[in-house]
DNA sequence: CCGGTAGTTGTCATGTAAGGCAACCGCAAT
DNA sequence: ATTGCGGTTGCCTTACATGACAACTACCGG
């Protein structure tokens, strides 16, 4: 699996909790006090984002960090 | 928890995989292709990890993602 | 047609991770 | 006492994530 991949697919997985959870990426992205065009960026693999960016979706989503992979 | 915390049970559990493999910082790091010295910081939570730094120590750990939460 | 909503993209400033080098601390073992 | 190893810390540069604001597309509602 490539970088490029790896953060594809994790985007992926963060859009369909998102999804599932009914909400939409700018509620999302208040929640975890950033911008709508900050999470537009993640969910799409674009950016290489730090952990605790992924600990702060994981709690807003009130889901374990396991999940996303 | 904290991101503080966060931050610390995710270099502890790097380390307790590293031990668990009997390999030193500085091997794991070379596999990494970085320095002893960031693993070190690393391992005891001082810095703020991006997603494919993880995905790095991962591979060289031959784990799983999951394995780190 | 026009408003609002969802998402994408460009650009910017600021902070900080990445990566590297060097010096240092404990602690073996010789 | 000194050589070596594992780990820590300080400092530096460069790259890039964060956070923000705006502009844009596309779709749907009235």
């Amino acid at each position: 699996m490539t970088e490029h991949e790896f953060l594809a697919g994790l985007g992926a997985r963060i859009k369909e909790l998102r999804i599932k959870k009914n909400i939409s990426q700018k509620d999302l992205a208040m929640e975890c006090n950033f911008e709508k065009a900050s999470m537009s960026r993640i969910e799409s693999g674009k950016t290489n984002i730090t952990i605790l960016t992924l600990y702060k979706i994981m709690s807003a989503l009130n889901a374990d960090v396991k999940d996303f992979f």
